[in-house]
DNA sequence: ATCGTTACCGGGAACGATTGCGTAAATAAA
DNA sequence: TTTATTTACGCAATCGTTCCCGGTAACGAT
């Protein structure tokens, strides 16, 4: 069963006037008698009258709904940027539809071609750690979908982008290791290709030549489905503790990395940070509870999503075809705690 | 700029057909031809056509898309529930909006409103901790709208809901904590008129009573934003430690209320488990890995998500309106683990 | 030759809203 | 008084799709 709402022909019907003019009235048009308006305005407010949406979006051809996709919306990174977007878009009468890719390409692609047939506005995608082939989303971009990008981005697809500095972050998180006297540094990273992954294994990499530590490409692991399955980061750990050279601490570059491999080093009795330091990106705020606390690096993650949100709109109601994109680069926070106090390093904090 | 879709208005024009007949061959119609069809399947197939699902909402006066309002997506809980939700919904060409009410009556209303006027075939909804008037989620109910409750559910508004054993789950908690010989236990819970209130505090006072064990009403705090705010959980537990009767242990009925008495009793340095248990509602899976980790209650949330969707489908679907409602109780999961290993008891498990 | 069937297809009215255009009446200007 | 102009409203097209009516052939049966 469904509820029938009242329409602009129900008003016509009931004040002997036409759609016409109960349209006008309601949109306050100067072509209207002030008596008539007020007879309208006052039935459609007493009988709760509101304008169908998807009639006006038929009528406009758009939709004022925006997709996100996203792989987890329980990633804390990924909800806090949610929360950015949300405040934009309901601000601005647009309502967002979430999908979540969990770092599948096939789930990625059925998203993208529901949400695209659902006839959106515009699209806000971080993309799956499995995405390699792009052409669908360049098709989508060739044929005049606004489309944002942020934390990770297309390089083949110009449009507006929104990240942290990915280099900065991973240079200064590995710098941090090395000051407190850590020397193997490994990494557990994304898929290669991935744009967060290249960026920031290339400041770990900066940070380690600046430092005069060679790089050892036998500490660098790559998690191809994101940490989402819970074996492949203990694959890494483990082929690290057998490295020839055994790494005394691990740089992490997502949130799922970072609390995977804190757990298979707890759970294979490892001490952090005496015999591994750990730090990674991660914007959970549960990180400090734990035991020992983690060093994180944090993403300002809601106010990447108000900006991407508000990057979408400036492309969503633009006149005529955007040309000029700009990507936006925000700074991250390194937040140090217990698990990178190494014993042979003096502490900077304690936490 | 918008890009502009293939309508069935251009197919007919290329092919010199009606519209009708278009639309006929394309939904199969055994009216039209094979030739015909065959002509119609092949160029759209070939242009890529795909029906307006607007026009389609306008048509058939219904929009194939959900309202969801959870208090905040980022809790686990509610994460694996909309996980839960949206396995099922697309599995049956719905989409899913998500909205977060954040604990604030205000923005659920407003959200609920945004939600209804974009016309939504249905609602799932956990109300928030500041919830006491449900008028207008009855005059929807009564207006015909779909809703499944879980979770917070609304005793006064006849429809399906979707929980767990509360009372049990809370009977189960505090009898752990009793028979690991704690005997002072305080409650830290949400509003007092909420339905999972009532009824985790009812299994609380039983297991208590039961245990020979009075209960101390002073030992029951609420938290009226639900732990959003950090500042009234620390108010309650520091309301606790200086009662008269000083509680050993306590049993928070939410995911938010759990962590964040967690977080204030670790900064004020007191041991959990020696000086303080703590036993509460949660899904996360990082409760695990804290220091110490903690004994949860943990709700099967996905599997929630699916049957709420799957009753919503019901409702949705059904051509008489709907007469019997069903209330779905699931058991909910014990988690014994470190922070709730008194010194004076006889630990069970040592995680 | 006429009728009834069957097979195919098109016209046009919906769904709910906006909007360009036409027009009647009322008023102002000539 | 005649002509312009303004005021206030209605008609009908439009957005993309479906579906109720038709209608027109072709064909076999009477």
């Amino acid at each position: 069963m469904r509820f029938e709402a009242l329409t602009i022909k129900d008003i016509a019907k009931a004040l002997g006037l036409s759609t016409s003019t109960v349209s006008r009235a309601l949109r306050d048009s100067y072509e209207i008698s002030p008596e008539t308006k007020k007879l309208v305005l006052e039935y459609a407010e007493k009988n709760n009258y509101h304008p169908n949406p998807i009639a006006l979006s038929l009528k406009e051809r758009r939709s004022r709904s925006i997709g996100v996709i996203v792989c987890e919306i329980a990633n804390s990174f990924f909800s806090q940027t949610i929360n950015g977007i949300e405040s934009i878009a309901y601000n601005n009468g647009y309502n967002v539809i979430i999908s979540q890719s969990r770092e599948s390409f096939d789930r990625e692609m059925i998203n993208l071609q529901y949400l695209t047939s659902r006839s959106i506005d515009g699209l806000i995608i971080s993309v799956s750690t499995e995405t390699r082939d792009f052409s669908f989303l360049k098709e989508l971009h060739e044929r005049g979908m606004p489309i944002v990008f942020f934390d990770r981005i297309v390089d083949e697809i110009e449009t507006h982008k929104v990240i942290v500095d990915n280099y900065k972050s991973a240079y200064d998180a590995t710098t941090h290791l090395v000051k407190n006297g850590y020397q193997h540094i490994a990494a557990v990273s994304n898929a290669a290709y991935l744009s967060i992954t290249k960026e920031r294994l290339a400041g770990y990499r900066a940070a380690l030549a600046d430092n005069g530590i060679a790089v050892n490409e036998d500490l660098i692991k790559h998690c191809h489905h994101g940490g989402m399955i819970l074996v492949e980061v203990e694959e890494a750990v483990n082929e690290l503790l057998q490295a020839p050279e055994k790494p005394d601490a691990i740089l992490t570059t997502s949130d799922k990395l970072t609390t995977g491999c804190f757990r298979i080093l707890k759970s294979k009795g490892i001490n952090v940070p005496a015999e591994m330091g750990l730090v990674g990106f991660s914007n959970s705020d549960l990180t400090e509870l734990l035991d020992p606390p983690l060093t994180i690096i944090k993403q300002p993650a809601f106010e990447m999503g108000e900006i991407a949100m508000n990057l979408l709109l400036q492309l969503i109601e633009s006149k005529r075809p955007v040309k000029e994109f700009e990507t936006r680069v925000l700074a991250s926070e390194l937040i140090t705690r217990g698990s990178t106090v190494a014993k042979k390093a003096k502490p900077k904090t304690l936490a």
